[in-house]
DNA sequence: TCTGGGGTCCTACAGCAA
DNA sequence: TCTGTTGCTGTAGGACCC
């Protein structure tokens, strides 16, 4: 999908269309997630800090991303890949890879064309958004070219011609060729695809070791067996914030890492998991991070366990100066069992005297934030959508000193107007997203 | 001007056992 | 019996991806 979060904000949202949109954090430690073409053009990009895009874009629209609503957009694309192929594997909300002869959907260079190009026009009939399209022999191949697509095109890379075509471009085309590696290879004179392969085999395992330096030259010539792989299990699952402001004091850093153990447990219980080593992640205010672990005797999915680990962990760790980020993860994944958990349970009570304060455990957040940003705190969260008694569906454009600006329009509709009322004006309420697509017979969705 | 969140994979090293 | 090798497990950190 092309700018996905951006282009899905601007569907939903006529007065943006055409606009400048970034993505993201909005908080004084926000980064980029997606930033529109239109906001492209003044230099903001994924992974930028915001204030940097703030003084680059000024008057671009900036919003928090919904992940919500980009999912139920994701679930219906990936519904549109299955019905290509029983192997599809998404990489993320906006990509996958899809093994099209798997699926007998396409044969050859003709018919995969022609599947391309349905998929394209499918994916836009059913989400109003635009989506690339890459076609080639491999999966490494297949996402460059979907790279050259976008936005909204279609690209095949033909056999024989692969060699021909990576040869000239950057390192950095690879994957797995990040900032770190791509210096590495500059410093050793290597610049294109072609000049690893001109460097050998040998020289790139000298430079990256044996499983990235094998790896890398395989790509540069193109080869690249790897298949597409439908169902993948999740190897670990882990929650972190990033706090606006520096933690100093050890007793608020212990209660947030409690908070982070619960909401890691709640998701790990929430996928039916449990695990076995917990890993406690520090940034401190120095950006330098450091992570603790420790494994227990069997999984677990025991709130009061993952606690105590975490908290053990933390013992160990120097937060003078102040921390900017706390994170708690479970690695060593195993499907729930039942004696593993009572035999942890009664172990670790033992052992740690029973220390527990379940108050924090019932308080921690079991509604995602944005909503208790909406529903307790009464806070209107930019770009979320909104319903006025009288004047109907809009979103929030801005909140502040005890007023909210919501400009009422639909998806459908055209560029709506702005009113403002006071944030507790009991007209106004949050609304679920409305489809970005008219509902109709044959393919019934819901956002 | 500062640098998110949720993951995966690789490497290096220490300790232990065969 | 001592020593060196090998392989596994746990731990920590780094790079990369979207």
């Amino acid at each position: 999908m092309d700018a996905f979060y951006a282009s899905a904000e601007q569907a939903s949202k006529p007065s943006l269309r055409g606009k400048a949109v970034v993505v993201g954090g909005l908080g004084p430690r926000g980064v980029v997630a997606t930033a529109s073409y239109e906001a492209r053009v003044f230099g903001v990009h994924s992974a930028m800090p915001m204030g940097q895009a703030r003084r680059l874009a000024p008057n671009a629209a900036y919003l928090v991303p919904r992940f919500g609503f980009y999912k139920a957009i994701s679930e219906q694309v990936m519904g549109l890949l299955r019905e290509l192929s029983p192997l599809v594997e998404p990489l993320s909300l906006d990509e996958a890879f899809v093994d099209l002869e798997a699926g007998g959907a396409a044969w050859d260079d003709a018919s995969a064309r022609l599947v391309g190009a349905r998929l394209r026009g499918d994916i836009r009939a059913v989400t109003g958004l635009t989506g690339s399209v890459g076609l080639a022999a491999s999966k490494m191949l297949a996402k460059i070219a979907s790279e050259q697509a976008k936005p909204d095109g279609l690209v095949v890379i033909e056999p024989g011609t692969e060699r021909a075509l990576l040869g000239p471009l950057s390192v950095r085309t690879l994957p797995g060729v990040g900032p770190a590696t791509g210096d590495h290879l500059r410093r050793a004179g290597i610049h294109t695809v072609d000049e690893i392969v001109e460097a050998g085999e040998d020289e790139l395992v000298r430079l990256l070791g044996k499983a990235h330096g094998h790896g890398l030259y395989a790509m540069a010539l193109a080869r690249d067996e790897r298949a597409v792989v439908a169902e993948r299990e999740a190897k670990s699952v882990s929650v972190e914030d990033t706090y606006d402001v520096d933690i100093h004091d050890r007793v608020r850093v212990g209660l947030e890492v409690q908070r982070l153990a619960d909401r890691c447990v709640r998701r790990l219980r929430g996928a039916g998991l449990s695990g076995r080593t917990i890993v406690l992640k520090v940034r401190r205010y120095d950006f330098s991070t450091l992570t603790r672990s420790e494994t227990l005797r069997g999984p677990t999915d025991d709130p009061a366990v993952v606690r105590e680990a975490a908290l053990r962990l933390l013992e160990g760790v120097d937060s003078t100066g102040g921390v900017r980020l706390l994170g708690v993860g479970v690695t060593g994944l195993a499907d729930f069992t039942q004696e593993d958990l009572f035999a942890q349970a009664a172990e670790a009570a033992g052992a740690a005297g029973e220390g527990v304060d379940h108050a924090v455990e019932q308080a921690a957040d079991d509604v995602p934030a944005e909503e208790r940003d909406v529903l307790v705190e009464r806070r209107w969260v930019a770009g979320h959508d909104v319903r006025h008694a009288q004047y109907g569906h809009g979103w929030v454009q801005g909140s502040g000193l005890g007023r909210v600006t919501v400009r009422f329009e639909t998806p459908d509709s055209e560029p709506g107007r702005v009113r403002t009322f006071l944030v507790d004006d009991p007209a106004l309420e949050s609304a679920d997203p409305l489809p970005l697509v008219e509902v109709t017979g044959a393919r019934p969705h819901r956002l």
